[in-house]
DNA sequence: CTGAAAGCGCTAACAG
DNA sequence: CTGTTAGCGCTTTCAG
């Protein structure tokens, strides 16, 4: 019988014990810390590991285990340096707990995320982390009935799965309140079509914060597109073009803020002293754009590390709690915002 | 004998087997295309894993190929814009060859940079893509001796690796080039510390394209620091502080540049006017930036299809041809940059 | 065209 | 404290 054998076949738990004169179990016990080997049997395994250069097969190791300890996040893109604090959130409390992260991006497109959540059907993975899925309340129900998952970032409604999330509607509140403050009245608002409930949650801060202050809530003062910063630069010609113009813009996003901002810019408004215009995400972008965007910090970071945390913990316990965990946002002042004009 | 059964085990081949009525040989051959099987044979296992909802475990598989099929890229981290149309470019060239491409990101650091590896030495992925690693030569060629790894974006000196890159220096030379096109002389760098060599050669493609117009080469026009935007800034005020000021900076990045063009606006200068200034990678930045940074693109998607088609080439020769692959820039042209003043 | 069976590398129950 | 051995799920040879 002839099998197919790879030129650099690697050494194997089989090599280790031969030429540590041990059985392949007392190996796997020194491997795992899973029993007492003596410290002599101990000390030839460890040689023999090293002089062979020996790494274990984790596909044998994962396959007897069934388990992989790694859990995919699923990204819509990394073009977002947003998701960057996440990442690096879910890996901290990931190593913590012995688990590893591994990335892939969807583009927002349906059947390449649920081609990258063939990984958790097939077994590569534990679990998953959708940040911004595509996939309806059906399928979401249908995947954490049979494995683990988390949706961070951005909710869905009815789906009864583990979600970590900033305060959408608390954020957006403070921010519009902010901009309240500063003695705004005619506060226009530039959000998202499509189902993505941040946005829809920022919409009833902004409308909740209009409201208490008994300021006029306007469906002509929101404008909705697509994400693209180009939709920021549409509305704020949208919004100037009425016959009442706001004098101050909140954005669901840094991008469109800062597409407005620029549009502004570019038709003579100084932003800031014209017309003020808040973010939302707090990404790089924002603090290094001229002006300096004001904008609704997410605890990134925390949100990553409380997703895998929480996902973790489901996982250890055989058990899919599945709360909606909203983190504390915070709101950051830059240059774009200042006090409404008379 | 009792063994750790999951709860929620999984419908195995077995199963699809049996309620198929046939042996598991053949509901892999169904799975694999691997051989003819009978039109009726195929139905009923089709019809089986449809029923029972089967979904070949990879681990079993692998384990038993050899292999996984899953390239893993190693990002610095996902701060970026600039790595999503790399990966796009990777998951394309991935997915016409039968693999997946899964991420992880090493925040620079060596150490983390090891432990994602161990994917590699643990046979959880077939190969590694690096975009920027912290290994040097000798660990590079450990590597490169064992296992399928590839280089993405930056070279290493000696290392007989795999390499894509851009044009580092022809892009660097054509950025100044345009610079002195439009009338400047007085051209200075904002470069980085450090090793990578990406910063190496676009200074060498700025002082060719000094030396190839006649303008003297002046070690005081070369600021180094980190890749910090505030670099940018601390750069120009050290560039606007000499007794002969630069009417032009090129930056090794689009984030230094950006960082300067927001110092010099602070500063009073005109962008464009007072001085040009110009960056390098194209990133989603510096076209929405105001004034709209000129820079050098990077054929982004095009550099991530090459490295997954060259190292797919290679793992399917059973061969590591190193050659450096160096793919073509494009200068964009925007407001940053404008005629130089006498 | 199909089934039996070996074995990928590893872990863990069991017996000693 | 240690060795033997079954078996995780799958592919593939070999024999029919």
């Amino acid at each position: 019988m002839l099998f197919h054998i790879k030129i650099d076949m690697n050494v194997t738990i089989k090599d280790v014990a031969k030429a540590a004169g041990v059985s392949v179990a007392t190996v796997s016990r020194v491997l795992n810390n899973s029993a007492t080997v003596s410290a002599s049997a101990t000390e030839q395994v460890n040689n023999a590991i090293k002089e062979l250069g020996y790494s274990p097969n984790f596909l044998g190791r994962n396959l007897r285990k069934c388990e992989t300890n790694v859990i995919l996040a699923v990204l819509p893109s990394t073009e977002h340096s947003f998701y960057n604090d996440i990442i690096r959130g879910m890996q901290v409390a990931a190593s913590e707990n012995g688990y590893d992260i591994i990335l892939s991006t969807s583009n927002s497109n349906y059947n390449i995320e649920m081609r990258m959540l063939n990984m958790l059907f097939n077994r590569t993975v534990d679990a998953a982390i959708l940040l911004g899925t595509q996939l309806d309340v059906a399928k979401l129900k249908e995947l954490n009935d049979k494995y683990y998952i988390a949706l961070c970032c951005e909710r869905v409604e009815g789906a009864n799965v583990l979600t970590i999330t900033v305060d959408d509607e608390g954020g957006a509140h403070a921010a519009v309140e902010n901009l309240i403050n500063y003695g705004h009245k005619k506060i226009a608002m530039i959000s998202t079509t499509g189902s993505a409930l941040s946005s829809f949650d920022r919409e009833s801060g902004y409308i909740r914060a209009l409201r208490e202050y008994d300021l006029k809530y306007d469906e002509n003062y929101i404008y909705h597109g697509t994400y693209d910063y180009e939709n920021g630069e549409k509305a704020l010609d949208y919004f100037m073009s009425l016959p009442e113009p706001p004098t101050a813009i909140f954005c669901i996003s840094d991008l469109l803020a800062a597409g407005a901002v620029k549009a502004a810019i570019s038709r003579g408004y100084k932003v800031g002293e014209d017309i003020s215009i808040c973010g939302f995400d707090n990404i790089q972008l924002s603090g290094i754009y001229t002006p300096g965007i004001t904008t609704v910090a997410q605890p990134c970071y925390e949100i990553g590390k409380t997703a895998v945390n929480e996902l973790i913990y489901n996982i250890s316990h055989s058990h899919k709690y599945s709360k909606h965990i909203k983190l504390a946002y915070k709101v950051i002042h830059r240059e774009s915002v200042g006090k409404a004009k008379n």
